[in-house]
DNA sequence: TTTTTTAACTTGTAAATACAAGTTAAACTT
DNA sequence: AAGTTTAACTTGTATTTACAAGTTAAAAAA
């Protein structure tokens, strides 16, 4: 009778599903299972199994149709929660490379942080980092990342080379982004962005500055991303 | 017995809770009456209240607390679906200003449409129209939008000066947006841009392409969008 | 053979019920 | 008076049952 019984029953048809449809295990435009033959196959009821699969048209994994089924949507290319359309070449993940510029590091909050921070927050510091990264060996956005030092054992001895900072946030920690709020502008590079960018000074950059929330309570990571939008564009699902 | 049952039930009370969020019915921060309340009022089951109530959460008007209750979040300020922030004051709908530069116009679709469109989409031919929206009297974004012209009687003779062109699809044809996919750059203004946007040819403009995703089968809604950020920023929450 | 009808699927809506788990304030103890 | 416990709330999870409504393919009729 003993089992781990943390996490709830729709929580784990959802994660395996999710994970199904990432591996390919369900191709895109196919249909998921029928509702009462996922209830059969996990021992569990329709409004747990609907509850599950909610979850996923909610995420953009699938799209449901009356009479019809659920059909497995082109899981997105994000990266982080940005993802990319690409002019010159099509983007997967085996074209995006990551050059990390700075480490994660601890050390205390900035002074001027343009957010209020809670108490645990500001006590423990954060964890800085910043990347940039290329496609196509051409550099297509630079990140600046502010995580709190809260409850992340050895996450400063992480590579996040190849996997992405919020694919280790998930797998290694439990942590998910349910939302956040963003502000987008358009701006000249300076001289530092332009270098990165490898792009002359003054041309137009795309500056986004974003609040995550996670499940976490309290937990938020704040980004700031530059985008050359010279040849790529910041592609959005919602 | 014969009551107009086309609409569902947690439809009907999504609905009217909404309105009373969005008519301050119910203020910022306040907590909702609670589920079994919901359900003593409307003489309805709890997983009923709680499928309207989850709507309302994914739609940025409450989030819930486990044991405490449903608490009213800030109605967003949008815009279409777009919301602004402001550096100079307060945006709130008074400060917020529309020109039409094109009154909604009859017309085929563009030949080199960069979406494809549906047989009948192609077949009715699309709703035209250009605005140019003013904060404080100053020109803050310039949009391009391409409607289908299916079954939308009286169109347009319709204003939109006032009245959101999306809360019109709404309160009068029952078309609400369920979604979509957007492309954002950077670039610079051109003449025209610069021009309308009240800006020196080649500074900064976002600019942004969106498709959205309705909830009528097939029926979709084209916009281009310029946005001056130099004094306000896109904001947007998910 | 072609068309129509039917039956067997699918998801959508809704009720009634039960218990778990988090929150809060009143009641009780010390 | 101050701290602790309890009870009465709240939302979260889950089962069971039933019918409505959209889709599709097989069966029946023309």
């Amino acid at each position: 009778m003993a089992e781990e019984n943390k996490v709830p029953q729709h929580k784990k048809i959802y994660e395996i599903l999710r994970k199904h449809i990432l591996t390919g295990v369900y191709e895109e435009g196919s249909l998921l299972p029928s509702e009462n033959e996922l209830c059969a196959v996990h021992n569990i009821t329709r409004p747990t199994v609907r509850q599950a699969l909610e979850a996923l048209v909610k995420d953009g994994f699938i799209s449901k149709k009356q009479g019809k089924g659920s059909i497995v949507r082109k899981p997105p290319q994000d990266i982080g929660i940005l993802s990319i359309s690409g002019t010159a070449s099509a983007i997967g993940n085996d074209y995006l490379q990551t050059q990390i510029l700075q480490k994660p590091l601890i050390k205390p909050w900035p002074e001027s942080f343009p957010f209020d921070l809670s108490q645990t927050e500001r006590e423990s510091g954060c964890i800085y980092m910043e990347r940039l990264r290329l496609v196509d060996e051409q550099p297509v956005f630079y990140d600046i990342n502010h995580i709190p030092n809260i409850n992340l054992p050895r996450f400063t001895s992480r590579s996040f080379e190849n996997k992405s900072l919020f694919e280790t946030l998930r797998s290694q920690y439990q942590i998910e982004i349910k939302g956040g709020e963003q502000k987008l502008k358009a701006v000249k590079a300076n001289q530092r962005i332009a270098e990165l960018l490898n792009l002359p000074v003054g041309e137009p950059v795309l500056n986004m500055e974003r609040k995550l929330v996670t499940n976490r309570e309290g937990f938020r990571i704040y980004s700031t991303i530059w985008f050359n939008s010279a040849k790529h564009s910041i592609f959005g699902t919602f």
